[in-house]
DNA sequence: TCGGTAAGAGGAAACGCTTTCCATAAACCT
DNA sequence: AGGTTTATGGAAAGCGTTTCCTCTTACCGA
């Protein structure tokens, strides 16, 4: 006997179960199915327990691309990254996922690693594959390449800044309030000599920053040669290179701010491989507070932008454009805090009384 | 007028083409702009010029579930990882992505983190998306967890082992061979009292690594006492831990081996901490070459496993058992080499005479 | 007992595509 | 030149689901 393992095509794969299987274990039509796997009411209570107890059974799972085909949502999502390999990405990717999950939608996932062709060959992918909603997470996108999902009228989410269309949220990250706090941190401690390594300035994101901090410094009458103002790229060579520069002035900084925590941990490479002690000799503050931050030697100083909130504000923005009876359907940005966190790498300025204190009180206590 | 954009369903996005308006537009038949689309050769070549213009002129995109609604096929690849916040895994997803994207399929990914339950509903939205095959990286699944997908006769590729069955392939890293490396270049330093950090030893993977480390060492004649075996989790906390253990030990090793990079990094800071020196004082090496291995102070020394490798090889298994008429369909082994990359993280062992004179001409040279 | 109504279930169309089959046109051979 | 084969386009049949519409059945009141 060379018969088919199930009534259905034999060009199906082996074990796959359709509707119709279902429909006839149960004894009943397909659209009785349909309905109570839909739990749609209408059904009567025998009949749902006959086909839920029959979907047991056969090991029915309904087949997601003909749901998406006639009902025209994927239930999948697409999430943007700039580079999955700096680690704020994979935590807010991890948490973006979570959310989406519970909310019973996939998570299509793509990293443009800086590449206009990518970005372009990633968005015409989500396009074919039909994607409900895209969060455009990488901090300042070119706008003209998302122009094909704008077109179609996609649900879509940017960071900070985005075209001011229909079916456009954003997410507006807060940059001068942890700014802000980190600024006055140091002036507190005594500071006033305070550099700031920049992200790549394409980035609007990186941009802001440095608007924040240069804000903060004046209104505290604090002035900022151009000097101290240097470009890294967010990542750890970037900061390591740039935390040179610095290093090679004529004024040593006494404290220094950082565009992203990757580049404040390069920062502290320089200042180790050159003998200078962090805090002690310099105070470096970072952004972002990606987990490695706090097992960073010292623990690093940093302003904390939650992938947490920033996942679950692009889960809930994206939502509401897609489900047209959301609660929040209508609202078009979302706020972002952030804050500043104190550890280690930040302290008096050196040479100052206190400092001098804290070195003969750290002395006294054996470490270096 | 409120005639609808386009002449198919209203209910469709706007701006979506489907085949029909590209045949319209070229004066062809849908079934010549789906063999155009296809490149089947026997499509006259001036039908198939006119075919690809109206394509280009109205911005048809094919739908990919409509598509593999039809074939059977859906051209995406689940790849599942154990937790996309180590290092290790973001690198494997990127490099899987890059080569999965270069072969036409879409990626769908996602971490376990080492819950079953994850696992499970991972597993089950995986077949429902109908994805053409998987990759299990998570060294040391459960086998029980992917029953489902085995039953279905999905092409299946696992690392290190797998159930003997049809469509499952498997990538066996050689971990001997990186690891004997590192003994013996540990060995030729002079080491004898060399300790290892294991991963959570319920992972196949971190086992077979701690056994590689016995097994070197037992070639040399080392032994290594019970308790200069400690077991760490692969995470950096765990690795903080497990070497704050064998610092209390009353003789401290003067070589440690870790199980993976994370661990070594936390050894590193457990350390510094209590103000040992690395090399100088212990030796430290990891597992993995994760990307911050080598910026790390010092730059660790580590045995490499390369996820260019790893990838290359679980899109190209997954490929083998998805595309039955692929090369190295009968294939079911890859080989995956280690191999040990020395940085500055390994020395000469504490008191000997050659780490004596490095000492000196450290100090001479200004150096801590 | 019978007509009217409402609830629940089934049949069938549609979603966008691929694939197969068939009809037509063109080319070849005898 | 007529018949047969080969190329090529067009029409139609699914793929697995949802949804609309129709039909059956049961229930209620008169």
């Amino acid at each position: 006997m060379n018969a088919p393992r199930n009534a259905s095509s034999d060009r199906r794969r082996p074990g796959s179960v359709s509707i119709r299987d279902v429909a006839r274990r149960a004894g009943v039509s397909i659209a009785t199915v349909s309905r109570a796997v839909n739990r749609i009411p209408t059904v009567d209570p025998v009949l749902a327990e006959r086909v839920w107890r029959a979907i047991e059974e056969v090991g029915y799972l309904p087949n997601t691309q003909a749901r998406a085909l006639v009902s025209g949502r994927s239930r999948m999502l697409g999430l943007i990254v700039s580079e999955i390999t700096n680690p704020f990405f994979p935590e807010l990717v991890q948490e973006f996922e979570n959310l989406a999950v519970a909310q019973g939608y996939e998570v299509l996932i793509g990293s443009t690693n800086y590449e206009p062709e990518r970005t372009e060959s990633l968005i015409r992918r989500m396009l074919q594959r039909n994607v409900d909603g895209v969060a455009v997470m990488t901090f300042g996108i070119e706008e003209e390449l998302v122009q094909k999902l704008v077109e179609r009228e996609f649900p879509l989410v940017f960071v900070d800044a985005g075209p001011d269309l229909p079916n456009i949220r954003v997410l507006k990250v807060n940059y001068g309030e942890g700014i802000r706090q980190a600024v006055q941190h140091l002036a507190a401690l005594g500071h006033r000599n305070i550099a700031f390594i920049t992200g790549p300035l394409r980035l609007r994101s990186a941009a802001a920053r440095r608007d924040a901090f240069l804000k903060s410094m004046s209104e505290l009458g604090l002035t900022v040669p151009a000097d101290h103002i240097v470009e890294g790229d967010h990542t750890m060579e970037g900061g390591i290179a740039a935390m040179a520069k610095l290093i090679a002035l004529a004024d040593l900084p006494t404290a220094v701010l950082c565009s992203n925590d990757m580049t404040a941990i390069g920062a502290l490479h320089a200042l180790y491989r050159t003998t200078h002690n962090v805090p002690q000799d310099v105070s470096v503050v970072g952004f972002d507070d990606i987990h490695l931050a706090q097992f960073m030697l010292p623990p690093l100083t940093t302003v904390q932008m939650s992938c947490m909130d920033l996942a679950a504000a692009a889960v809930e923005a994206l939502r509401a454009g897609i489900e047209k009876d959301h609660p929040k359907a209508e609202k078009t940005e979302w706020q972002i805090p952030t804050r500043l966190v104190v550890r280690q790498s930040s302290a008096f300025p050196r040479g100052t009384l206190p400092a001098l204190v804290e070195r003969a009180a750290g002395h006294a206590r054996g470490k270096r």
